[in-house]
RNA sequence: UGGGGUGUCGCCAAGUUGGUAAGGCAACGGAUUCUGAUUCCGUCAUUCGUUGGUUCGAGUCCAGCCACCCCAGCCA
C-alpha cells in the first residue's frame, strides 16, 4: 500500500473539509471504488481508483472496493481477479473491505418490500417498447403505466412471484413511484428491479431478478457507512434519484453523491466498446497489449505505477471535461523511471566496427555505473573488444548539418571506453554499408584526447560478448489526437508504426539475468523492461517503455 | 425548443469573504554533461466564453447571450 499519494486538494476535499469542520459523519471519511467486473480496468479507472484511496488515506478514513454486480449476464470471475490485481499493482489496498452489491441482494430485497409497501414502488408489466412510449421525451412528459394503481397486496404478490421464479424475462418490472412528469427523466418511475433467470458469479442461481444500479449503488453505500460516494459526471441526473431512495428507506446512513470528470487522454481511446473491437477484430494482441490504455497493458508496456500515480495527482480533479494530454503521462512516466533504472547497453540495430588497431586477443573490462546519479545501484561490467557493434543511426556516410555522430574520417567517443575515428567503410555487392574499419586512440580510456575536442558519444556493445535478444518497439496506438472525432472511423487513425519488432538486437551481458518485468535504461535509447510473458532466460524480449527525450530527433523534423 | 453540468495561457489547473491572474505539462532561449538523456537557469495570460450592469475596484456579484458535455437501457 502507498501510503503517500498526495491528491492536491481540489473541490472534492473541500467538500469534505467543510463537513468535517460541521462534525458531519461523525469525523469520519469512509469512500469506495466501485467496479462492475465487466471488463479490464484502464486509465480512466485509475483517476477514480487514486482519488478514492488517496482521499480516504488523506483523511484517515478508509476505502472500500467494491464490485457492482447486477448485471451477471455481463460479468464474470475473471474480471473480478483481474480487477483487483490491477488496483493492488497500481499500490493500493482495501484490506478486508471487499464486497459485492450482491452481498447486499437480500438486503436489497426487503428494502425493495418496504417499498412496495409503503405505496412507492410497483410492478409493471409494460414491455420495453411500451415503457419507452411511456417515458415521454426530453421535451415531452412521460404518462402513467397502466399498473400505477395496483394495489399493494398485487403488487407484494406479484414481486414475490417475480422473485420466485414464476415469470420469464421481461416480463415484469419493479418500478419506483415517483413522478412520469418529471423534467428529469431518470425520476420518471425508474425500473429498481428486473427479471433475469441467469447465473451469477457470486450468487449463483439463487436469484432471477436482479436489482438495477440506482437502487443498488445507494443502498450498497449506505450500508458500507460510506460518507462520500464520488463518481463522474455523467451520474448528476441520477443524485435526485440516490437521494429519493435513500429519503424513502429506514437506512443507516445518508451518503452524499459528488461527481467529478472523467479523465480522457489523447491518442487514444477509453470506451470499453472501441477496446473490446480493438481486440475482438486483433487490431492489437489482447486486453494486455502493451499498447492499450488498459492497467494490465501498461503494466506490460513497463509503465510504473508511481508515474500513474502521480499523473493522477497533476492532472488533477475538477468538473470540466478536459482531455489532457499524454505528454503529461509521459512526462511522469520518464521522471520517475530515470530515477529508478539502471542503465544498460543494447544496440537496437547493429552495425559491425573492427578496430583494425586494437589486437584480436586483447580484451579490456570495463567497470560502468548503473546510475550516473545513483551509486548505491552499483556498477555492471562490459567487455571491450576489436569487434563491436554500434547502432546503424550512430553512423551516417553523408551527414546532415550538426550530427555529431561517427562519419568517415570523424572520431566519436564510445560511452564508457575510447574514442575511435572511422577510416573505412566496407559495402556489399549492393551497396549496403556491412561494416566499419576503425582505429582506436588507445590514449583515451577515461580521459579525454590530448588537443582536439570529441562531441559525440554513442553506445556499443562488444560483438563476442554480447547476446541476442528481441526488442518491440512501441508507440502511440493512434496517430490522430482525438481517435473518438466526428470525421472518420477511430479505426482509420490506427498508428501503423504502432508496433515494430526487432528481433536481433544485441544486448551488454549484464541484461542476460534480466527478470520479467524488470526495467533498464537502455543508454541513449529509452526505457525498456522484460516482457513479464514473453521473456525467458534463453530468449529476452524488451519492450520498449517509452524513449528518451529526443531533442535531436526534433530538431531534423524541422 | 425539457432537465443537469462546464467554460481561466497550446494542454491540465489554482483562484473560498470582490483588491488588481499560482503551479505543472508543452514550447522557446541559454548553462553544464563521456547518455543530442538528466540537471540547472531564463522567457511564456494587461487577461479570465461573450455582452452589459453594480462598484473606487470584478476571473470573482447581477442580468442577458454564446459554445460545449451528459440524460429518453428492463447497462453501469
Amino acid at each position: 500500500m502507498v501510503d503517500a499519494v498526495h491528491i492536491p486538494s481540489n473541490f472534492i476535499h473541500q467538500i469534505i473539509d467543510s463537513d468535517l469542520a460541521n462534525g458531519k459523519n461523525g469525523g469520519r471519511v469512509h469512500t469506495r471504488f466501485p467496479p462492475e467486473p465487466n471488463g479490464y480496468l484502464h486509465m480512466g479507472h485509475a483517476k477514480s481508483i487514486c482519488l478514492n484511496f488517496a482521499t480516504a488515506l488523506k483523511y484517515g478514513g478508509k476505502c472500500n472496493l467494491r464490485f457492482d454486480d447486477t448485471n451477471p449476464e455481463k460479468e464474470n470471475l475473471e474480471y473480478v481477479e483481474s480487477i483487483q490485481a490491477s488496483i493492488r499493482w497500481l499500490g493500493f489496498d482495501w484490506e478486508d473491505r471487499l464486497y459485492y452489491a450482491s452481498n447486499y441482494f437480500d438486503q436489497l430485497y426487503d428494502y425493495a418490500v418496504a417499498l412496495v409497501s409503503q405505496g412507492k414502488a410497483y410492478v409493471c408489466s409494460l414491455t420495453p417498447d411500451q415503457a419507452r412510449e411511456y417515458r415521454g421525451t426530453l421535451t415531452e412528459p412521460g404518462r402513467n403505466s397502466p399498473d400505477r394503481e395496483r394495489s399493494m397486496e398485487d403488487n407484494l404478490d406479484l414481486f414475490s412471484r417475480m422473485k420466485n421464479g414464476e415469470f420469464a424475462d421481461g416480463t415484469y418490472t419493479l418500478r419506483a413511484k415517483i413522478d412520469m412528469a418529471s423534467p428529469n427523466i431518470n425520476m420518471r418511475d425508474p425500473v429498481i428491479y428486473r427479471i433475469r433467470h441467469a447465473h451469477h458469479h457470486q450468487t449463483g442461481n439463487k436469484w432471477c431478478i436482479y436489482p438495477m444500479y440506482d437502487y443498488t449503488h445507494c443502498i450498497s453505500d449506505a450500508i458500507e457507512g460510506i460518507t462520500h460516494s464520488l463518481c463522474t459526471l455523467e451520474f448528476e441526473d441520477h443524485r435526485p434519484l440516490y437521494d429519493w431512495i435513500l429519503d424513502q428507506l429506514d437506512v443507516p446512513h445518508h451518503p452524499q453523491q459528488i461527481e467529478f470528470a472523467r479523465l480522457n487522454l489523447n491518442y487514444t481511446v477509453m470506451s470499453k466498446r472501441k477496446l473490446k473491437q480493438l481486440v475482438d477484430e486483433k487490431l492489437v494482441n489482447g486486453w494486455n497489449d502493451p499498447r492499450m490504455p488498459t492497467l494490465e497493458g501498461m503494466r506490460r508496456r513497463g509503465y510504473t505505477p508511481a508515474a500513474i500515480r502521480n499523473l493522477i495527482e497533476i492532472a488533477g480533479i475538477s468538473k470540466s471535461n478536459s482531455v489532457v494530454d499524454v505528454g503529461m503521462l509521459e512526462h511522469c512516466l520518464r521522471e520517475d523511471l530515470d530515477r529508478t533504472s539502471p542503465r544498460a547497453m543494447c544496440v537496437l540495430r547493429p552495425l559491425k566496427v573492427v578496430l583494425t588497431n586494437y589486437p584480436a586477443e586483447k580484451t579490456d573490462i570495463l567497470g560502468m555505473s548503473r546510475h550516473p546519479k545513483d551509486e548505491s545501484m552499483g556498477e555492471r561490467s562490459m567487455t571491450f573488444t576489436r569487434e563491436l557493434y554500434i547502432d546503424r543511426s550512430d553512423f551516417e556516410e553523408v551527414p546532415p548539418p550538426k550530427f555529431k555522430r561517427l562519419v568517415p574520417g570523424g572520431e566519436v567517443r564510445l560511452r564508457g571506453a575510447y574514442v575511435i575515428r572511422c577510416d573505412e567503410i566496407v559495402k556489399d555487392a549492393a551497396g549496403n554499408i556491412t561494416e566499419l574499419h576503425c582505429s582506436c586512440d588507445m590514449d583515451t580510456l577515461n580521459k579525454n584526447p590530448e588537443g582536439r575536442k570529441v562531441k559525440g558519444v554513442i553506445h556499443w556493445v562488444s560483438a563476442s560478448n554480447s547476446i541476442s535478444c528481441e526488442v518491440r518497439l512501441y508507440e502511440r496506438l493512434f496517430t490522430h489526437e482525438n481517435p473518438d472525432s466526428a470525421e472518420g472511423d477511430y479505426r482509420d487513425k490506427l498508428n501503423p508504426d504502432s508496433l515494430v519488432v526487432l528481433s536481433d538486437c544485441r544486448a551488454e551481458p549484464s541484461l542476460a539475468s534480466a527478470q520479467p518485468e524488470e526495467r533498464f535504461q537502455f543508454e541513449r535509447e529509452g526505457y525498456f523492461c522484460a516482457d513479464r510473458f514473453d521473456s525467458k532466460p534463453d530468449g529476452l524480449v524488451f519492450n520498449l517503455t517509452i524513449g528518451l527525450r529526443d531533442t535531436w530527433g526534433k530538431i531534423q523534423n524541422t
